[in-house]
DNA sequence: TATATTTCCTGACTGC
DNA sequence: TGCAGTCAGGAAATAT
């Protein structure tokens, strides 16, 4: 499931595959992948003509500038989307929602086998956030110098909720899913249910290093081979053979030996070492 | 207001 | 072998 790391993957794929490459017309196969406008044939129509400029990242959502004032394209993979740079008799996978065609016989296909990927044409002088309603209430990214400890105190405190929860919630961070929540907590040695009001200073500190450290060893490492995620060319990332605890219930911690357990926190399954990770 | 639960969906897996 | 049930998870909607 692509989080934070694998979505900076692809965005990094496409800006080296997809700039200024001009839309020449698109194809939905699965109508409510388009969140906006509410008609397929609409979002098309706005899109086309338009060249791609830059694509930015803000937590898991990706955003096209277009050009000439042709407002922007979003896309959110959710959990099994996938944005391929392929050639337009590439054989239609299965799963394919949107076809956006290019020049030069080119496509950028959007692959989603769960079907919860969205994508949004934001028009020209309108708010992002009043489209992509759930860029309003995102936090500030973790690789932004926004992202001190005295803020992420500031989103923690009060609290009565497993940091585990707060940390799933895009308000408190941006980008972070299970599997980096779940490596966060064991890096900094914090046990997932542990409330956030029980936090001290310095478990902040570690927890905040940590998710910094995480997330920048897994976008050198070209993103995740947890879930079937694929770089716009189609190959898989290469970190999950290092995955201290995420899917690894019963095996031992590559720390201490001691055997990984699970626990169920708010419908995620969570990972954690008993030894290394404490509640306070 | 804060937090928890449900919902959307498909394919892999398990047990019978 | 085939079927039914369960599980996985991001985020919006709904419930507590």
């Amino acid at each position: 499931m692509p989080e934070l790391p694998e979505v900076e993957t692809v965005r990094r794929g496409l800006n080296q595959f997809t700039l200024n490459q001009k839309i020449t017309g698109g194809d939905v196969l699965l109508h409510r992948t388009i969140a906006y406008p509410s008609s397929p044939s609409e979002f098309v129509t706005a899109i086309q003509g338009s060249a791609i400029a830059a694509w930015h990242r803000r937590g898991k959502y990706l955003l096209a500038e277009l050009s000439d004032s042709g407002g922007a394209l979003g896309v959110h993979l959710r959990m099994t989307g996938q944005l391929l740079w392929l050639q337009q008799d590439e054989p239609l996978h299965k799963h394919t929602r949107v076809r956006l065609f290019m020049a030069e016989n080119r496509e950028l296909r959007f692959v989603d086998q769960r079907t919860f990927g969205q994508m949004w044409w934001v028009p020209p002088d309108v708010p992002v956030e009043s489209v992509m309603t759930g860029l309003g209430k995102l936090a500030v990214d973790p690789f932004s110098a926004e992202f001190t400890t005295e803020y992420l105190a500031t989103k923690l405190q009060k609290r009565r909720r497993p940091i585990k929860t707060a940390l799933l919630d895009q308000s408190v961070v941006a980008g972070l899913g299970n599997i980096y929540a779940d490596e966060a907590l064991f890096l900094s040695g914090v046990l997932p249910n542990t409330l956030c009001t029980d936090l001290h200073q310095e478990q902040i500190e570690r927890l905040r290093s940590s998710i910094i450290q995480v997330l920048q060893t897994s976008i050198e490492a070209g993103g995740t081979t947890f879930s079937n995620f694929l770089n716009v060319k189609g190959v898989n990332g290469n970190y999950g053979g290092v995955a201290f605890v995420y899917n690894r219930d019963g095996e031992p911690c590559r720390v201490c030996g001691t055997a990984i357990k699970r626990t169920k926190l708010a419908g995620r399954s969570s990972h954690f070492c008993e030894q290394c990770q404490r509640a306070s």
